[in-house]
DNA sequence: GTTGAAAATCGCCGTTA
DNA sequence: TAACGGCGATTTTCAAC
């Protein structure tokens, strides 16, 4: 269903997500045109879901990252209380985990008064018992590049380390 | 040093990474070539770090994903142990944290045996104490937009709950 | 920042294996 | 079914203003 030279382009573009069709199309050894049709088929079935800009935090008025997890009564196999925190700005993450703790949260926020707000949207909403929080003192490494090169040999290799070396938040 | 067409720019390219340089310019009122200044600067000086694209993890054989918190020994404001840590494959971000906990790291495994040969590289790394994982469920929400509308009113609408409605891993 | 023009790319479609 | 090739529309990119 999603073979080799599908992996070497989700590989590539995974890292280097403006790279153009053409581009592509050279690093694989086809037309552009049977890149592209192979692109918007990932995109259909949902393995692409997108393309994001990663931006530094810090640039963009967000000094502070913080993990939040939040213990929730609900009833099992519901998430609206998941769906609620999803939708408070900052929230990035939600998890729904194995713990006892019902969800872990990725925060981010301008400074520790706007955390303080946001842990407070938090509690505000209902079914939310408590919240323990974790703040970030620096990121050494935060990407979605999975290791793709590992199973299926695609011809490009592991990259180590190698994205995103952040600075101190 | 950056203002609000610069951030219009970024808000558009967080949430729609591959948009055209000439769709972005109609967007901000003025000529590509302009566009593509403010990007190159915007990537020279850092602010935009790169582009991935966002792929449904399970999809390409990541089905498992994992908090893990690992104490470490090791000198204070040192953080070798940590690019160790973010050396391994698997290893999507790894964050320096201000609780008891020295490191806390999302993992990303094909299935549970996988993630088990992940936590036994961790262990083997010098310095590592223990380790202690999450494993998540259910990712309700994973995004890296940050709410750049809330402080600039750059003209876009904040984006509620949007992306990545992930299925179950 | 804008304009304008050249080079490259995009993206559709008919053809082919 | 998937890839190729061709071609017009669009975009990218650079120079001059």
């Amino acid at each position: 269903m999603i073979d080799k030279i599908d992996m070497t382009i989700l590989s590539i573009l995974q890292d280097q997500g403006r790279t153009s069709n053409a581009d592509i199309a050279r690093a694989v050894g086809m037309a552009p045109s049977a890149v592209l049709e192979r692109m918007r088929k990932l995109e259909r079935k949902g393995v692409i879901r997108g393309f994001e800009a990663v931006l530094r935090p810090k640039d963009v008025g967000f000094a502070l990252t913080a993990f939040t997890f939040v213990r929730a009564d609900e009833g099992v196999g519901s998430t609206d209380i998941g769906k609620a925190l999803s939708r408070v700005p900052g929230v990035l993450e939600t998890h729904y985990t194995a713990g006892q703790d019902s969800y872990l949260l990725k925060v981010r926020a301008r400074d520790t008064e706007h955390l303080q707000l946001i842990l407070q949207e938090f509690g505000a909403i209902p079914g939310v018992r408590d919240t323990r929080t974790t703040v970030v003192l620096t990121t050494l490494k935060e990407s979605r590049s999975l290791p793709l090169a590992d199973d299926a040999a695609t011809g490009r290799q592991e990259q180590r380390g190698t994205t995103k070396e952040q600075s101190k938040e």
